[in-house]
DNA sequence: AAGTGGACCTGCTAGC
DNA sequence: TGCTAGCAGGTCCACT
């Protein structure tokens, strides 16, 4: 589900709200990807910071530590002061004076994660590795270009990797795809220069057009007062297989690529 | 080192 | 109506 367009809708959702809220309780559900790692009354008493977001984590400060969260495919936070009784899928709530935080996960691919700091594990093993954030302005067609360089990996599958850039996950990927007219089966490598250059623009453009949109609610992403997403009705490619391109006419297909759908329009993609 | 496939978990839908 | 197979927004890990 909670691609960066997603996770950052979420945050901007809820960050003023819990900015100096007194924490009152933890409580936790069923088992997320990862231990919490603390006891769950260790940060009872302390104030609440400002969330940050990098790639598609969150990261709340908590006196003069904080939890690390990631919404996994079928995550969302909500909060509020009447939430209601927790649900058979809500496996963390973090009660505040000024209400509570509350993370629904189906699958529990979630996480929420305790650490001293960012910069201290396991928080900065998480995040080592990762790529440039898109809006990052060192994140240029250059960068990505040498980047690429010398991988036999498709580009769909390059990208997902988040290793040089993050936040595109499968539906942004086969997006900016589209927009860079380039074919999600291209040798990463292969990409020259000025196709680079495009495809760095058009990751900027569709993950901020789909911000704007408030992201992309397929089934259930939802911010955290509830409020849907509307990307998915601009979608050029991502879940159109069989459907008609909106640039040429031509059927969009799908193919298949390391175990995830990839959507694109065979005529607007080329390979070079 | 880079690339591949499996694993994690639950729910929904299409098809028989 | 009821069952089953296949699919879903992410990412880590073991293996070649």
């Amino acid at each position: 589900m909670p691609e960066l367009p997603e996770v950052e809708v979420t945050r901007r959702s809820f960050a003023d709200a819990i900015h100096g809220a007194t924490v009152l309780a933890l409580r936790l559900g069923k088992p997320l990807r990862w231990p919490l790692g603390c006891a769950v009354d260790h940060l009872v008493g302390r104030r609440a910071g400002l969330a940050q977001r990098r790639g598609k984590y969150l990261w709340l400060p908590v006196g003069e530590e904080g939890l690390l969260l990631h919404l996994g495919m079928s995550g969302s936070l909500a909060f509020g002061r009447d939430l209601g009784p927790a649900g058979p899928h809500d496996h963390f709530e973090l009660q505040t004076d000024r209400g509570l935080l509350r993370l629904h996960d189906p699958r529990r691919f979630g996480a929420v994660v305790w650490s001293t700091g960012l910069d201290a594990p396991p928080v900065s093993t998480l995040l080592a590795g990762l790529g440039l954030e898109p809006f990052d302005a060192r994140f240029t067609g250059t960068y990505l270009h040498e980047r690429l360089r010398g991988r036999r990996v498709a580009i769909k599958q390059a990208l997902l990797v988040g290793d040089i850039v993050v936040g595109a996950g499968n539906i942004y990927a086969c997006e900016a795809l589209f927009l860079a007219g380039i074919h999600p089966a291209s040798p990463a490598g292969r990409i020259s220069r000025p196709r680079a250059e495009r495809l760095a623009g058009s990751i900027r453009q569709v993950l901020a057009q789909a911000l704007e949109a408030g992201g992309t609610t397929l089934r259930d992403f939802k911010d955290a007062h509830g409020v849907a997403g509307s990307f998915q009705m601009q979608a050029q490619v991502y879940g159109r297989e069989g459907q008609d391109c909106r640039h040429c006419g031509t059927a969009i297909r799908r193919l298949v690529q390391g175990q995830r759908s990839t959507f694109f329009c065979p005529r607007c993609q080329t390979r070079s």
